[in-house]
DNA sequence: CTTAATTTTTGACATAGATAAAAAAAATTA
DNA sequence: TAATTTTTTTTATCTATGTCAAAAATTAAG
């Protein structure tokens, strides 16, 4: 890492869930890489077992599944979000997702092995992975129950507060498949109000 | 705990994912309590905060909500699985979750009093938090997925999947909460095939 | 700038599943 | 075991959203 200044992103981000010990910022600062990416350009491949997890610096990334040989997006993480294939990180076993970078993307970058030797030297790691995913896991029940017993209006609606900083910056049909049901549904909807 | 042999089906479960030292196995004796409920009985009320986990030994419990008056299944927990109001139990406020036992039911209870003792002096209690939960993600990904781009047959049947050895259990208009589809659809579904 | 590629919108039609109401079956209680 | 309540099934319509096709608008590339 050259800018300092730039890791305090990332260090606010764990700061709300856990305490950093300067023992624990100078292992996360070894072990933090920054990567690049373009617009469009592919960040993993379903093919690859992930071994990556990603911290959005700046930009939007997009994990999505191809079905009938279309994209069908699972969600999208933006500014101070991890993005990865959770599944295949966890268990080291291939899964269905690719991710891309819908914009420019700048993303700190943790391989799973320094992931693993911070979960084993530093419990308020295992703490904070603990809280996050917690927190993830309320999103997750959340949009269960609005795919569910609500009309593709109120799905939209849903999305629109759960990614109301950054719904503007995705593209209709993302949006779409991300909901379960199809762009011209969605156009009409915006078409509406 | 009078029963030890009992005791030691949450052990196992534990040790699926963690070690448990000696030390830790007299703590979690020492607070985990035996609960039994009756076949209908209300276990968890929406209108209190969740301060207690379960984890079933016998039997099979459902959390739920209330939509326009009507129960809405949010899943099931049986034997060897905890059950809780997770956002509430988490964030320590109120969420929108019952919690009722299907069938009669015997469970270990754990107080988030007790739990925030095991996780301050017991990091590998913060991994096993951490590992299931990453279990539990991955189930809800798969739900999302199934309940975006299918059929309400395919639901129905990834729902036998998932709950495979226990859907035989759950009644007919639990199970069409659940997928979010009227009983209606899911008896016409049953009775094609 | 101009052209090509991609994304979004619009229109016509089809259908899976919702709704409503009532009968049948099963489970619970007296 | 009879009576009551609850759950499931069946029949008949209705509607939101999907599908298909094509035009318009936007974005990217030469």
């Amino acid at each position: 890492m050259k800018n300092t200044e730039k890791i305090d992103l990332i260090f606010k981000h764990f700061e709300r869930h856990i305490k950093l010990s300067d023992t624990l910022k100078t292992e996360l600062a070894q072990r933090i890489i920054c990567k690049t990416f373009k617009k469009g350009e592919l960040v993993h491949h379903a093919t690859k077992v992930c071994n990556k997890s990603y911290f959005i610096q700046k930009g939007l990334m997009r994990a999505y599944f191809i079905k009938d040989g279309k994209e069908i997006s699972e969600y999208f993480s933006a500014e101070s979000e991890w993005c990865n294939s959770p599944r295949s990180l966890r268990t080291r076993q291939l899964d269905i997702y690719y991710i891309d970078a819908i914009e420019d993307v700048e993303a700190f970058c943790l391989s799973l092995v320094d992931l693993m030797y911070l979960f084993d030297h530093f419990p308020e790691m295992e703490r904070y992975a603990r809280l996050s995913m917690g927190t993830i896991l309320g999103h997750f029940m959340e949009r269960i129950t609005s795919m569910r017993f609500t009309t593709a209006k109120e799905k939209y609606n849903h999305f629109l507060a759960t990614y109301c900083d950054i719904h503007h910056r995705i593209p209709l049909g993302m949006i779409a498949s991300y909901l379960g049901i199809t762009q011209e549904t969605l156009s009409r909807i915006r078409a509406k109000k």
